[in-house]
DNA sequence: CGCTTTTGACCGGCGC
DNA sequence: GCGCCGGTCAAAAGCG
């Protein structure tokens, strides 16, 4: 795993606190917003010599956070290469859960039922031992795996996401765990593009989309593609790697990754950051926050990237 | 006519 | 070995 992906998720924040640590509060941070815009500093009140010495303060203290977050970095990457190393001298654990593929496949989807769209772990809180073995075990997967969250208009019974490919149906099946039929596509490129989806609706939230992707695309997007026919609201699902992470060159994706984030250079090839990007309706985005808002795995990182910087600088 | 969608049948993996 | 289940196939129907 590249810390790269780490990287971006934290900075992407742009919660860069830069005052005193215990003051890090909603105020505070929108007031940096402002300041660094700045917009909204009442000159009047601070002199320009305050505002240099504010100025070089910030400065010093993003040096700070930067270097200190290539020491996280460092630290995960240790951390990771001793797991790993663990997980080589404990291979027995591994096979038991390889080989309990299914199940754990069919419980994520429980999972993400229950715990609110979730599947696998985040890189954020991949410390434990279980998420250790996740990607390892994702590894074994040639397929990679994204998933990604579209909220559609209630009444719209289709199931249909458009992320600027085309598909072409091949089956629908009821599952147990999802009274709503869930439907297989391919890429229409198929065979030469080897990427399949599935589309089922939440069981919780029926408006709510879930579409899961196999596999990369070999091929460019095509150019200003209605793709699918059908009713729902179009939103650009690009893979990003890492879950939770935020893309700023992708900024509509709602997408979670489940593999291993080792394909974010791979990534960079499929992000094909539309050009029709400016015209994004105000609800989608509206809706795209609410998605990222309600990922308890952008939730995680978030909290991860703040507290670990507060732990630093206290 | 060609492409897409629908849908029942079939297949293979997994748990018991 | 058997049954369940998810995933895929393929013929038929639909559509432009």
């Amino acid at each position: 795993m590249d810390c790269s992906s780490y990287i971006n998720t934290s900075l992407d924040l742009n919660i860069i606190p830069y005052r005193n640590h215990e003051e890090v509060q909603k105020k505070e941070v929108e007031s940096n917003f402002f300041s660094l815009g700045m917009t909204k500093f009442s000159v009047k009140d601070e002199s320009i010599d305050e505002l240099e010495e504010e100025l070089k303060r910030v400065t010093a203290e993003n040096k700070k956070l930067v270097e200190m977050l290539s020491v996280v970095c460092e630290n995960y990457n240790t951390l990771r290469s001793h797991l790993m190393e663990y997980m080589k001298r404990n291979p027995e654990k591994e096979l038991s859960t390889s080989s309990k593929k299914r199940k754990s496949e069919s419980s994520n989807n429980n999972n993400s039922n229950l715990i609110g769209i979730n599947n696998g772990n985040s890189e954020s809180s991949s410390t434990d031992e279980e998420s250790c073995k996740k990607p390892r075990e994702e590894e074994n997967l040639k397929a990679k795996i994204s998933r990604a969250y579209v909220r559609t208009e209630a009444s719209d019974t289709g199931l249909i996401v458009k992320d600027g490919y085309h598909w072409r149906k091949y089956g629908q099946k009821v599952t147990r765990d999802n009274p709503c039929p869930r439907a297989y596509f391919k890429c229409s490129f198929a065979p030469s593009c080897p990427v399949k989806k599935k589309v089922q609706r939440s069981v919780d939230d029926q408006s709510m989309l879930v579409a899961t992707y196999e596999g990369e695309h070999n091929h460019p997007q095509p150019p200003h593609m209605e793709s699918t026919s059908g009713s729902a609201r179009s939103v650009s699902l690009n893979s990003v790697p890492t879950s939770a992470s935020l893309s700023s060159s992708a900024p509509k994706v709602v997408t979670l990754d489940l593999t291993n984030s080792k394909s974010s250079t791979k990534d960079s090839k499929i992000i094909e950051p539309k050009k029709e990007s400016p015209k994004v309706p105000k609800n989608l985005v509206e809706q795209m926050a609410t998605s990222l808002t309600t990922d308890p795995n952008f939730r995680a990182a978030l909290v991860a990237a703040i507290s670990g910087r507060l732990v630093h600088n206290n």
